[in-house]
RNA sequence: GCGGAUGUGGCGUAAUUGGUAGCCGCGCCAGACUUAGGAUCUGGUGCCGAAAGGCGUGGGGGUUCGAAUCCCUUCAUCCGCACCA
């Protein structure tokens, strides 16, 4: 027979994945199998996966890995009798398509659409149980009207302290009306007080600008990495020592309007919801720290000879005897007033110098102290001394209020800047030895500090927190490092602002106006003048002719309440009707990458804080437990070319020679051993290679790295499905290890749950691949296998410990092999189990045994605890803490019949010898440990 | 610098509450069936040792009858955040 015959007849004698695989997500797809609706009868599960950018390089295996541990969870919970939605959908704005565009000419849609379909493809071969009919993308009008509507809903209110929730701007206008804004206690910026009577007074721009302050959306000044060449604002990490990466043009700093959303208003609330999530610990210290809360005191210096004053942060108010000079940021307002002619031209040379340098470069820069003395003075609330004041680099304009009180003797940074500019140190607190450095620690005893002498740390703040506020010169204040978002982009493809100019004062558009659609452009690039793209659309104004905003709206946007439209994605009316949100509530399970830790996961648990308090969701935080699956990286191969040659060494005899790492495909590495035919033809260059060998063989190096093209480690998902088939594929990436771990992909282990899947299909054949099982009752011995695996199962589904389930598959298999158990008793609730994790072939199997419906609806089996209970309990029994033989006794044993059989045992007599035990501890059940 | 993890066979990992360290799989070794095997099946496989036995969860110390698991200390790797007043 030749051998492709033989290869055919073997494929006919066991399980045809392709084929299987094919008809049922055929089937799945044409009986939209897991469509889902409102089912009051059934209590609503909510599984969700963070949805993907769809990238042109299309899945690699790292991307499924979520995806599948998600769909099992899903599959699980729906046969557990819940009614399970499980949405996907594209986050489909986003800078790579806009790049692609700039260069080619061609609309961002039109790739975005091709790398959808592309996705989707990649996507249905996996067998996942999504119902697509909820699909969502986040540049399709229909669902980007309403971001514009929350965006509307954002400008449109405040958010009131006293009530610890967001409010219409009309009711405010109203108590400005009748008491102006002093009994007001809002999230605002800058804002003088006003009377009802100067309220009214004023005209409907001045109005408007004190609105401004209040909305959640609102404009405001900000600095930006301004880079004139490119007519773009360029992101932190897009600047390098002053340069952008792409094409490296000069960058400046720039003053730029932009929209901000109010995060910060709900900064105590973001905080306050983590302790009622179930996300893991490190995720939110992460957040913690982001938002990043300090008490403290803002105190006023008076400057000198003049009615202003500084205001500052500090959470060591009890060190301010020890406050010898202050630090401005080098934007701050006041740095002006304070400058003496004497130092103008310093002052302006060092502004100069920090403009060009981001925000990153300033900060990286630790240890290289600089700064400028201004000239002018501020005035010590409680010593009336001068104080010279300085404008320095590590002081950040957007933290706190942009400047400090410095005291060297107890903060490092202070204390390096003092040495630098030979400015006194003074010791206000005991403990620490200030020649060596600052004494930073909250613990000591006060002394040069006036009224404070003696105190403690703890009794000083607070005496000088109450002698502050007595004063009026100060007061404890609660402090947050989150910052408000930026919220404008200077881009063409994202969300438009429904927001139109008259007089230069922003309006939005009225509802009916919605969704506000993103016009065509001759171009992707900015306008000559600087202008974003939007500037190009041929009539982007109003029906009255009034501007529209060129800006257009970050990634964040579109994300933020996806998981929202899902529930009634194609409401017309709402962004979810109130019976979706109602029934759904939020996310009960949330799938995606830690990388979204301090984005993504932040901006949304405000954006649905604020529809919280609006009326539209129902729960206070949108994704109840939390699952990061870890990154998946690649597993690089490596070939040594001898310098010089096309020769390549062998691992093992590389040190020979000298010799350079190549990175080769992967794909054309087997369990390290080189496919030299495959690389001849893999780079023309290689085609002539020679090649020294070790037994006959060419071993390949490896190395874990990021799984990326550059590397030639990337996996494709598609490949593995063409040649081991989805359920494979799934069980494989859940068998790797724990979702939440990082771990390198190794493609070589693949082939044992290949065979495992094969292992499974035998168990319901006979030798000729016919179906054929019988009917039986099982054995206690069979259910015993069952029915632990059933437990295990249903246990590690719970905890989502996929790898151990697996593994528990596989045991259970290969028991019921060794028992040749062929019993539908046992062989129906184990298709039925495996359903979530290899579905394909739990249908085909299911459908064998006669089923009509979908496995995916049939119930999961329960275990039965008496049915796993073993009779005898096997006791290691050691001595001194190490096991020396083992001990079988009945389940229902005492403590003392263990004791009195383990020492009663013959091989006991041996490791007591002769000795009298000292101590017999019995654990029943457990284990026996003899002290002698 | 701060914070968060993680260190277990050649490799991925398991050990759910302090109770037999290494389940399951890969790889490797041997064998069976084969003209043949990159198919399938069977057995073996932590390390040292001929065996008895000893040693073993990054290193060192501790608590305990008993520690991969708890505590202290140290080293290594990875990931966040980074002059936060």
């Amino acid at each position: 027979m030749t051998k492709v015959n033989k290869l055919e007849k073997t494929r006919k004698m066991e399980y045809n994945f392709r084929d299987v695989e094919k008809k049922w997500q055929h089937h799945w797809q044409e009986h939209k199998t897991y469509r889902v609706f409102i089912d009051h009868e059934k209590p609503k599960y909510y599984v969700l996966d963070m949805f993907p950018y769809p990238s042109g390089a299309g899945l690699h295996v790292g991307h499924p890995l979520g995806y599948i541990g998600s769909d099992i969870y899903a599959r699980y919970k729906r046969q557990k009798g819940y009614n399970v939605l499980h949405p996907m959908g594209y986050d489909a704005y986003g800078l790579p398509a806009e790049q692609y565009a700039i260069q080619t000419g061609q609309h961002p849609a039109i790739t975005t659409e091709k790398n959808i379909k592309r996705y989707r493809e990649q996507l249905d071969k996996i067998g996942f149980s999504f119902d697509w009919d909820r699909e969502v993308q986040t540049c399709d009008p229909s669902y980007y009207k309403w971001t514009q509507w929350t965006f509307i809903q954002l400008f449109d209110h405040y958010y009131n302290r006293k009530t610890q929730k967001a409010e219409p701007i009309s009711e405010l206008e109203k108590v400005f009306a009748r008491s102006g804004n002093v009994d007001v206690d809002a999230a605002c910026g800058h804002i003088t007080p006003f009377t009802a009577v100067e309220w009214l007074k004023m005209n409907e721009k001045q109005r408007r600008e004190v609105l401004m302050q209040y909305r959640l959306a609102y404009l405001a000044d900000t600095y930006v990495n301004w880079c004139p060449k490119l007519g773009t604002v360029l992101a932190n990490d897009e600047v390098k020592e002053g340069f952008s990466v792409r094409g490296g043009h000069p960058v400046e700093r720039k003053k730029m309007q932009q929209w901000f959303l109010r995060i910060t208003a709900y900064a105590e609330r973001l905080l306050e919801g983590l302790e009622h999530i179930q996300w893991s610990e490190s995720l939110k210290e992460i957040q913690k720290n982001w938002i990043g809360r300090s008490e403290g005191a803002t105190i006023f210096f008076p400057l000198k000879d003049r009615a202003e004053s500084i205001e500052v942060f500090t959470t060591r108010p009890d060190t301010i005897f020890g406050a010898t000079f202050m630090v401005l940021a080098p934007e701050h307002e006041l740095v002006e007033q304070l400058t003496t002619d004497q130092y103008r031209n310093a002052v302006q040379k060092y502004m100069k110098m920090a403009g060009t340098r981001s925000d990153r470069e300033r900060m990286a820069e630790v240890k290289n102290v600089t700064g400028q003395f201004l000239g002018g003075y501020a005035v010590h609330p409680f010593t009336g001394k001068d104080i010279p004041v300085y404008i320095a680099d590590y002081v950040l304009a957007g933290y706190g209020t942009g400047a400090i009180m410095a005291v060297p003797g107890h903060d490092s940074r202070d204390h390096a800047f003092a040495k630098h500019f030979n400015l006194p140190v003074v010791e206000v607190v005991k403990g620490g030895d200030l020649s060596e450095g600052s004494y930073d620690d909250k613990e000591g005893t006060m002394v040069n500090s006036g009224f404070m002498d003696g105190m403690d740390v703890p009794g000083a703040i607070r005496t000088v927190t109450r002698q502050l506020e007595e004063k009026g010169t100060g007061k404890a204040q609660v402090n947050f490092r989150l910052r408000d978002a930026i919220f404008s982009r200077q881009r063409y493809w994202g969300e438009p602002f429904p927001v139109y100019y008259k007089d230069n004062i922003p309006y939005v558009l009225p509802e009916s106006k919605l969704p506000l659609e993103l016009p065509p452009v001759d171009k992707y690039l900015p306008t000559e003048t600087g202008e974003p793209p939007l500037a190009r659309a041929k009539n982007w104004q109003t029906d009255d002719g009034y501007p529209l905003e060129c800006n257009t709206m970050p990634g964040f946007a579109g994300s933020s309440a996806y998981y929202i439209r899902y529930m009634d994605p194609k409401n017309n009316n709402r962004l979810a009707s109130k019976e979706a949100v109602t029934y759904w509530e939020n996310v009960d399970l949330y799938v995606g990458g830690a990388e979204h830790a301090t984005g993504h996961l932040i901006y949304a648990r405000f954006w649905n804080k604020f529809l919280f308090d609006i009326g539209v969701t129902v729960k206070d935080e949108p994704f109840q437990k939390l699952i990061n699956q870890g990154m998946i990286q690649g597993r690089s191969n490596f070939v040594y070319r001898v310098k010089g040659s096309n020769r390549f060494v062998s691992l093992n005899l590389k040190d020979k020679y000298d010799n350079t790492p190549i990175h080769v495909d992967v794909n054309i590495v087997d369990n390290d051993v080189l496919d030299i035919e495959a690389f001849r033809k893999w780079n023309p260059e290689y085609a002539d290679a020679d090649f020294i060998l070790e037994d006959g063989k060419y071993i390949c190096g490896w190395e874990v790295e990021k799984m990326s093209k550059s590397f030639h480690n990337v996996v494709n998902p598609d490949d593995l499905i063409e040649k081991y088939g989805a359920d494979t594929l799934r069980l494989y990436e859940m068998f790797l290890g724990p979702i939440e771990q990082a771990k390198p992909w190794d493609t070589k282990g693949i082939e044992g749950v290949f065979r495992f899947i094969r292992k499974l299909w035998r168990l319901y054949h006979n030798r000729d691949n016919v179906f054929e099982i019988s009917h039986e009752p099982a054995s206690p011995k069979e259910k015993k296998i069952l029915h632990k695996c059933i437990k295990k199962v249903s246990e590690d589904i719970e905890r989502f410990s996929f790898n151990t389930a697996v593994s528990a598959f596989m045991v259970c298999v290969n028991e019921l092999t060794d028992a040749a158990c062929r019993k539908r008793d046992i062989l129906e609730p184990l298709s039925v189990m495996i359903a979530p994790f290899a579905p394909h072939i739990a249908e085909e199997l299911w459908h064998l045994l006669g089923h009509k419906a979908s496995v995916a609806l049939a119930d999961f089996p329960v275990w039965n605890q008496d049915l796993v209970t073993d009779e005898t309990t096997i006791y290691p029994v050691s001595f001194n803490g190490k096991t020396r033989f083992k001990l079988e006794m009945p389940a229902d044993s005492n403590r003392d019949d263990v004791e009195k059989a383990a020492l009663a045992a013959p091989e006991a007599q041996k490791w007591l010898a002769g000795k009298q035990p000292k101590k017999v501890i019995v654990v029943p059940g457990k284990i026996v440990n003899v002290v002698i």
